[in-house]
Parts: C-alpha cells; structure tokens; sequence
DNA sequence: TCTGGGGTCCTAGGACCC
DNA sequence: TCTGGGGTCCTAGGACCC
C-alpha cells in the first residue's frame, strides 16, 4: 500500500517522568510511591509526586513542602544515559527515521514500513511494549501527520499513553487546546496571549498573522501562527549534530574570591574540552554565562580564528572573559558560572604510523603534507607527537 | 526556602566587505 | 554637504525546551 504525506506516519515518544522512572525500576521500593530526583531543584518528579502538585524545576523546599511524603533522591546521570540509549536503541531498530529531540524523547517517521510492520499505531503500540519489556520504563506516544501535532498528542496522552490524531479531526483535536500547548509558548508568551483574551489554540488561530507579528517579533509570529493553522511542514532530520557544548555550575549565594572564582572556571573549562575531544569536536566561540545576586544574566563570548578543544587555549580565553566582567561581579555578586563552546566542527583524527620520536623537523613537515594531501587541508589543524610526549601538540596553521 | 544543568533558536546593532 | 544596497560575521541578550 502506498502510503501519502496525507497520512499520519509520525510517531512522538517521550518518555514518562524520565529520571524518576529510572529510579522506581532500580529501586522496587520506590515503585508506586512519589519520587522526587534532585535535592536543591526538583529534575524530576514521578507521576505520585505531581500528584501532589510538585513540578519540575521546583525548589526543593517547596517540593517537599508540598509532598512531604515524597522520597528524595541524588540524581544518577550515568543511568540515565544509559537507559537512553538503550531507548534509543529500540527506535532505531523500529526505523532509520530517527530525530533525537533530548535524552529522553524523538520523533519517529514510519511512514515506509506499512507493509512490513502495520500501520503507525500499530507500530507505536509495539513500540511503548518493547521499551517497556526490553528497558522497563514507560513511554507516552503520539501519532499524527506533523511534528507538531505528534508532539502536542503525546503530551495530552501522558502518562503512559498512546494517542492517534487522524487527519480529518487535526483542528477539532488542535483548537480547544490551551495556548501553552504551543510549541514554543513559554510564561512570557502565554501572559502576552492571555493579556488579550487568548486561551486556546483557536483563539490565536482567528488572530491575522500580522498582528502575531506585531505582538511577538517576526519569528515567533510566524511561527505561532503557522502552529495555529496546523501547518508544519518539517521533515524529520536524522544524524543532528550538537551546536554547543558547555557546563555549568550554581554557586550559591555567598561571596567568591577571585582564587576560587578562578578554579570553578578551570574545572568547567576542563570538563568541557574533555567532553569536546571525547566526541571529537573543536569549537570557535568561547561563552561565558554569569548570573548575579539578583537573578539577572550576562553573558560574554569570544570567537577564536581557529576552532580548538585544547583545555589551554579555551581557559585562557574564558579567563579573559571573567575580566572583562569584573566590574559586574564585583558590583552584583556572582551566583552561577557557566561555559560553553559553540560554532562547533567535526575533528578527523588522522594517526601515522611513522617514528615521530626520532623524526626531524623535516621529515614531520612531508608528514603533515602528506596528510593534507590525503584528507585536504582543513582535516589537519594539529599533529600529536606520538611516542615523544604524547600530551604535547603541535598547532598548524591550515595552509 | 528562592530558583539546576544541559541545550536550541531568534533579534538587533555594529563592523566590515563589495 | 551628504552619505546606497546587500551580505556576512560577531557580540549580547532573551525566550524557550527538557
């Protein structure tokens, strides 16, 4: 059967409570009960603590005054990671069609495999069994014609559900839907909807999409309006590669000397270069993101002519960016500090087999020119002295 | 009892180039 | 005395998402 762009052929999945269902399957005791992950900031919290009104991203103190039956745990990221990738593992061998939104959902395109394997939502109710058979953790699906509406069904069918949006019943499903349904309407976007008198999806759809505009800048006006109408044309995109990497870290309240200010920094900067030559990635633009005594932020970035993942270059550029901010943390008391590195680029890791301990300069040069030949220019920006000193790196410039 | 850590995308102004 | 038009890159800030 030949299956159109007319059909609802793709899948959201999104993962329940994520951290908090990790938790109940690897503790048996935690099963049934609320969960709350994270002490200071709520991460997570299972569906038995929501019911008691906790949300994610809620102060600890208010978590627990709200739920004070709620069990507390310490965030474990390493089994978190693990547990999606086994995940993830599942959707891949369901289709290549794969989009990794975040750690604990994608979208899925199943449109080409109606012969092999049923109809979509067939495909998703096998799919939500065999991660919760294979991983033990449930997962909410929605299926729909658009990222969008696939999106906004799985949402509604939490938690632990499966939801079909057929095609003629997309604005009857769309319309009566709150704005915060939205993709892309936040708190402050929501006040500036409701300040004049929109609640639902409906409502905005009957707005022209000039006045969106108007309202809300170009992008997001377009982009609501779009939503609103039921229009996303967006094909999913496999193989997306991050744009960033970087680490962060609150302080808390109390003053930071310069000394300690400094080795938060270089720890963030080591952190992050590690993660960085880990997956083999060099970056351009050093960012430092500061947040003061009174919630206010800054940032501060700087972008070097040539990408890097060595801890050196990127601390000595991110300690200059903590002078040049200085004067704000003197005045306001710093409360988070954070770095990142974006404009990010693929590194190709290219080993010769040749005795670079003994090599002379001379013969390192046809070396490197024998690589550029190989691989071009911009594949070789360093050379590593294998077997001299490992953990010493020659910078070349390209060309 | 104030608010974590990891990201994405958009906007706007200025520098710079042709 | 008067100063176009278009494009790209960089920096800083803001909103949003999980």
């Amino acid at each position: 059967m030949f299956v159109s762009a007319g059909e609802a052929t793709i899948l959201h999945a999104d993962l329940d409570a994520f951290y908090a269902s990790v938790e109940q399957r690897d503790d048996p005791r935690l099963r049934g009960r609320p969960v709350i992950v994270g002490a200071g900031v709520v991460l997570a919290a299972s569906y038995e603590a929501k019911a008691c009104g906790v949300r994610t991203a809620m102060n600890g103190a208010q978590a627990r005054q709200h739920c004070p039956q709620a069990i507390v745990v310490e965030p474990r990221m390493s089994a978190y990671s693990e547990a999606s990738k086994a995940v993830f593992k599942v959707f891949e061998n369901t289709t290549p069609l794969v989009e990794g939104l975040s750690i604990d959902e994608a979208f899925l395109d199943v449109g080409g495999l109606w012969r092999i394997a049923g109809p979509p939502v067939q495909i998703a109710a096998e799919l939500r069994a065999k991660v919760l058979r294979e991983v033990g953790l449930p997962i909410t699906v929605g299926v729909a014609r658009t990222k969008f509406l696939a999106k906004v069904a799985s949402g509604v069918a939490k938690p632990d559900g499966l939801l079909l949006v057929p095609p003629d019943r997309e604005l009857a499903f769309l319309h009566p839907l709150a704005v915060e349904r939205l993709w892309g309407v936040g708190e402050k976007t929501a006040v500036k909807l409701r300040e004049r008198g929109m609640r639902t999806v409906g409502d905005v759809a009957e707005l022209p999409e000039a006045a969106l505009i108007a309202m809300l800048g170009r992008a997001s006006g377009r982009h609501l309006h779009a939503l609103a109408h039921n229009r996303d044309p967006r094909p999913i995109e496999v193989g997306r590669r991050r744009r960033s990497i970087g680490s962060q870290s609150a302080l808390g309240r109390s003053p930071k000397s310069p000394a300690t200010l400094d080795a938060v920094l270089a720890g963030l900067v080591d952190r992050v270069s590690r993660r960085m030559r880990a997956a083999d990635r060099a970056g351009r633009t050093v960012t430092l993101r500061l947040r003061f005594g009174d919630f206010t932020r800054a940032t501060r970035s700087h972008t070097l002519p040539q990408a890097t993942s060595q801890t050196r270059i990127l601390l000595s550029t991110a300690r200059a960016l903590l002078a040049k901010a200085e004067p704000m943390i003197a005045a306001d008391g710093i409360t988070l500090i954070g770095v990142a590195v974006g404009n990010l680029e693929n590194v190709q890791a290219v080993q010769l087999a040749l005795p670079f301990d003994k090599a002379s300069n001379d013969e390192l040069d046809t070396a490197v020119d024998h690589v550029k030949n190989k691989f071009g220019s911009k594949a070789v920006t360093r050379a590593v002295l294998l077997g001299r000193d490992p953990g010493l790196t020659v910078p070349l410039l390209p060309d």
